[in-house]
DNA sequence: TCAGAATCATTCGGACTCTGAATGATTTGA
DNA sequence: TCAAATCATTCAGAGTCCGAATGATTCTGA
């Protein structure tokens, strides 16, 4: 390449979809700030929902935090009465999380708040844009168990 | 409506943009990190460089953070000398911050690791994909009243 | 069978980031 | 000239998160 963009960062998508990203969600966190919620428990419940996964183990792992912050987590959401902690009786180590009745309501209800902040946020994107924003997140999901790149100081 | 989509939460922009931003920014985040900065010190060199702004008070409204935390950031940018403060002589409250010669180039420095990441960010996508992520995401910042990002003819 | 290694959840201490309330210096306006 | 406003700075503390113990349970091999 010739000359270099004096501002090459800021046309990153990397960068960019760090900032915005970070704009949507502080404005997701007011919205569901009413419902006791924070971005992360919804973000658990939105896995439970997918079905894939129950124990806090596996849940940590897909979201990439550590154990110990799932424990917090599911504390509050289980306070919330929108999940149930059962012990795994086939390993009795493991608890098995499930979403309740109140917790799958309490998820509509976020998604309903998420679409109108959309509207506010993203008003005009184009199914094409929206499909892209689909695929790369459930690409990089699919990523999980890949040497940890995020937190790997070994 | 009928029967909702079991998970609405996740096929919202919003949310997704916030699960996708914060992976973008640990990945980022790595990246810059041998050069001791974090990403909001890049996010203060690239306002800095778009030229509209230069004092510190003005800086924390651009960023959207604390003038506090201007400050913090700003003295370590001055120690690696990436910016200079001074004094303004015609209103000697305020601090000038321009970004030095080094400072330039440690932020060239980070566009092409941002763009590196890219790379590995986006990896699976189509060209076609990426360019409607480029477009989208140039809506949605100017959208936020963001710093238009420069055309990138590298 | 049984002791030791591995696995899962939990607690706890502490690192890190960020904010908001003082404080000090300077400028502005009446 | 003096009071109010403005900018930068410091400081204490809130909030978030991780990693290292700890305890409980399961798995393994001899």
């Amino acid at each position: 390449m010739a000359t270099m963009d004096p501002d090459t960062v800021n046309s990153s998508a990397v960068f960019r979809l760090g900032v915005l990203g970070a704009m949507a969600t502080d404005l997701f966190a007011n919205r569901i700030e009413a419902h006791e919620l924070k971005p992360k428990h919804v973000g658990l419940m939105v896995v439970l929902a997918a079905g894939r996964v129950s124990s806090q183990l596996e849940l940590a792992g897909v979201m990439g935090v550590a154990p110990s912050l799932v424990v917090a987590l599911a504390d509050h959401l289980e306070k919330l009465e929108a999940i149930q902690r059962v012990r795994d009786p086939a390993d009795r180590r493991r608890q098995v999380l499930t979403l309740t009745d109140h917790g799958r309501a309490l998820l509509a209800t976020c998604g309903e708040l998420a679409h109108a902040a959309d509207a506010e946020f993203a008003a005009d994107l184009t199914p094409a844009e929206s499909a892209v924003l689909t695929g790369m997140l459930d690409r990089l999901a699919a990523r999980q168990g890949l040497p940890p790149a995020a937190t790997d100081h070994s």
